[in-house]
DNA sequence: GGCTTTCTTTGACTAGAGTCAAAGAATGAC
DNA sequence: GTCATTCTTTGACTCTAGTCAAAGAAAGCC
């Protein structure tokens, strides 16, 4: 998967590292934090408008203990409610109370007042180019930063995609979807099908799958990219990951299909290098079938 | 002299520093401390060929006895050496042992092994995005980040820099440079001079003087970045913050002089509007003289 | 309905990070 | 030569950060 990375990139990107960490990172968790410990300022900070410990515990990468007893010491200082939530009555929500909602915007105010700080040195063009180089620093960081792995497609994370995944076209296809049209786990695992799961930070938001049509013939299906993970090229990864698949189990072609209204999923299909071909199967749902051929696979 | 921020520069800084700081940052400590606490293991970085205790707590933002005794925990483990400098014997030089550089060798090794891990997971096109954004945006950044104050040129950062000028140009012109022709203290201070001084993190980068020549003339003399400093657009801040002083202290236009090797230095004070003019002073090592208006003192 | 898994809480720790003040040794300034 | 300043060291702390293990309560799975 790793391809040859030149040293100077490597370098580029720890040079860049070390400066920002230590150097802007550092003065922003100072002033963050002021009168009160980082740890508890990023939980503040982090519960924004209400999570479970459970996400809370996921996104700071937190001991399940600590951040017990640091959601307590919040509560005791005023700035946190906690509740039972209803569908899962094992679970926590932390919510800010009205005195927490105040430390976050002072928080928030101490920090967009470092950035000014910083950006008002900066003339207009120069602060414009900043804006995107970091914009595009911050896109191709996250993408490089998502892995794609194969998992089973009964596992948890997978229904979860596919659910994300049905519910998403069936808002978007004008006639709804059926979840009934979703392949089924058996049809994607084993030695003709794969399923894959793109994983940010250990949250999936992304996945796709390969499934046997002919006996030199795979059928991608069902890539999709939930919504805050969009525009990053995830997509094409996950493409070119089944398709990866497809060749280790020996197809030399993949086909796919696409509903009417996903057109840029279309023009993504055909700049991925797939041909428009006639229909192939009886998907009620597609409207434009494509083709690739695929290489052979390699010796390495 | 700060200039209004949008909102949304400051929001995509911030998200960035977030992201940033908390995910890719934060991995790369983990990484680098494995079996020792991260503040050694930074500090044997930051030593790297040997620096002064007082360099270090300034890089670092030490307090000086816990720089102190972690340097002597270093020393203990064989590390670190330290020796005191024959210029000053009340700085502390530290420098690594063979064994402390074989530890930062796979400190290195580890945190390449990490950049390396995040840049092979981009095809090479992206991957050469994502260096050039970088390396904008830590331009951009550093150039932010550096400050232009107005100093006494008696003080030590002024003499240090106009020393370091000094140093720098003698090299480069062909005839050498005398030292006696630099601009004397007192003529660029009070109503009618000025001298600026860059910082960036602590630590002087930069200068540039304004002096009287006539009673509605200032010159500007001794524009100079640190070699370390360059290419990140400062002298053009220098010069922009003795215009600025030039039209405090009421002059309508400055005039300045460059040598004739310092074919860079020409072309940054043309694309920034100045005009050449006739010689106008007696500066043996002048080649090309300009001049620029400024605008008149405004109300804000 | 029993068994496994998930999520949180509590107890009992350890070590790293950082602060503050006092004091001694050299320098620099006048 | 005196006096203020700079730089480092040492002592004496505090507190944050983080780990590990055990256990109880719910939920999910056949």
């Amino acid at each position: 998967m790793t391809q040859s990375v030149s040293a100077q990139d490597v370098r580029a990107l720890r040079r860049f590292n070390r400066y920002f960490t230590r150097r802007i990172g550092a003065l922003d968790d100072h002033y963050l934090g002021q009168d009160r410990p980082l740890g508890e300022a990023r939980l503040l900070f982090e519960i924004g408008d209400g999570a479970s410990l459970r996400e809370l515990r996921g996104r700071l990468r937190l001991d399940a203990g600590y951040l017990s007893r640091m959601v307590r010491a919040l509560q005791a200082q005023g700035l946190v409610r906690v509740s039972v939530p209803a569908e899962d009555s094992r679970l926590r929500v932390a919510e800010l109370t009205p005195a927490g909602r105040v430390e976050v915007e002072e928080q928030n105010r101490r920090a967009d007042a470092l950035a000014e700080g910083l950006l008002g040195s900066l003339d207009e063009r120069r602060r414009g180019e900043l804006t995107a180089a970091i914009a595009a620093a911050e896109r191709l960081l996250r993408l490089a930063a998502i892995t794609v792995e194969s998992v089973d497609a009964a596992a948890r994370d997978a229904r979860d995609c596919l659910a994300g995944y049905a519910a998403d076209i069936d808002a978007r296809f004008p006639e709804g979807f059926d979840p009934a049209a979703l392949v089924r786990p058996d049809e994607v695992s084993g030695d003709s099908g794969a399923f894959l799961v793109a994983y940010e930070e250990g949250r999936p938001v992304g996945c796709g799958a390969l499934r046997r049509l002919a006996p030199d013939t795979g059928e991608i299906r069902h890539v999709w990219v939930r919504p805050e993970a969009r525009r990053l090229g995830l997509a094409r990864r996950i493409l070119d990951g089944l398709e990866r698949a497809a060749v280790a189990r020996g197809y030399g072609v993949v086909r796919l299909d696409t509903h009417a209204v996903l057109t840029e999923a279309q023009a993504m299909y055909r700049a991925c290098g797939y041909t428009e071909i006639p229909r192939y199967d009886h998907n009620v749902y597609a409207a434009h079938w494509f083709e690739k051929r695929l290489p052979r696979p390699s010796g390495d």
